[in-house]
DNA sequence: CCCATACGAGACATGAATGTCTCACACGGT
DNA sequence: ACCGTGTGAGACATTCATGTCTCGTATGGG
């Protein structure tokens, strides 16, 4: 079956290439598909072999990127338990895809396709609704909107993805970086 | 004096300009110099007069970006009195070149000019200076870098920015917003 | 050991953005 | 009313990223 060796070897490199490229474009929008193919460490032709053009690559990333954050959205199982955990959990799951939180976060406005734009307002709402949970719930702060709570995190995470990246912060403590702002920001309180 | 017809009119144009562009270029990087014209609402011949060429202009608007920083940071005074209200004054007068900042920020990974770099580190310093301030005070946590909290500040100006001027969050609450996520968390306290 | 497959290197054409130029016009001051 | 200055519109040439191609090579499976 001629198939096999095909479906074997592809998928690998497709995630990789993709994971290099979300993590250079969410910083150098204006990069060209040599120096993407070069992060990815692979030839341009090659890089073309796999996408079609820029405009495939790019669809492509936003595709397995809405993909990734979804399931690490689920990993997390963000609508049990105490909300406050469920942040912490989801910054834990989503911390490895910065790249293509970043990415999105970023780029979103630069996209027109609407299956896209599903994705990730189908992700906006999943995590906007966690925030009003908290809320109803009277662990979070009502004069902050879960749009904004929302909106925060994105950013906050891409932020520790950067700092981690140029050494400003270690890889290791960016969840606690990110989480305990969010949660709890920068004041030193007692009961802590 | 055929040099003061000249400068009279110059400045205001230019700083508008570079605004619009710093608005646009903050959320779109790959913006073509026809898409910067059309934002600032003049020709693209116009633009070229003005500024020799894309380089120019994005020179430009890094040392018009570090000096308003700088400005809002001097009038922020924020080595003066309670650390917590600094943080406070510094949003507010942040907020208002918010896109400036945003470019800055996104985009710095793109200069490797040493004087505009010189300026950005002269900024980040201050910032880290009122951090690592109120930490000596007792006033903020300690599990929380000054590097990391800079970076945030930057980020949550940044988001809030993008947020109002897609309609997600009020303008008017972008400061509240801001400085009370980064102040006191998204948990609600006793105390609040 | 051989063959298939994917890759890297590089040449080449294409197209879009860039940078430069000219010309006509609107406006403001004299 | 006139003239100077700055502008918009548009016609170019040029540069550079892009997309497509060929060829030589390495690697891995049969």
């Amino acid at each position: 079956m001629s198939r096999m060796g095909y479906s074997r070897l592809m998928p690998v490199d497709r995630e990789h290439v993709l994971h290099a490229a979300a993590d250079l474009l969410a910083r150098k929008a204006t990069a060209s598909m040599d120096e993407i193919a070069k992060s990815a460490g692979i030839s341009r032709a090659t890089l073309h072999r796999h996408f079609a053009g820029r405009d495939a690559l790019v669809q492509a990333l936003g595709v397995l990127g809405v993909q990734l954050v979804e399931e690490r959205l689920a990993a997390a199982r963000i609508d049990e338990g105490d909300p406050v955990d469920a942040v912490r959990r989801l910054v834990t799951e989503a911390l490895p895809v910065s790249g293509f939180l970043a990415f999105l976060y970023g780029e979103n406005q630069l996209f027109e396709s609407t299956a896209m734009n599903e994705g990730w307002e189908r992700i906006d709402e999943h995590v906007g609704a966690l925030f009003r949970r908290g809320q109803e719930l009277g662990l979070i702060r009502l004069d902050l909107t879960p749009a904004w709570l929302t909106e925060a995190l994105y950013a906050l995470i891409a932020a520790s993805g950067w700092s981690a990246q140029e050494g400003r912060i270690a890889s290791k403590d960016a969840g606690h970086m990110v989480s305990e702002l969010l949660l709890g920001g920068m004041i030193r309180t007692v009961e802590k």
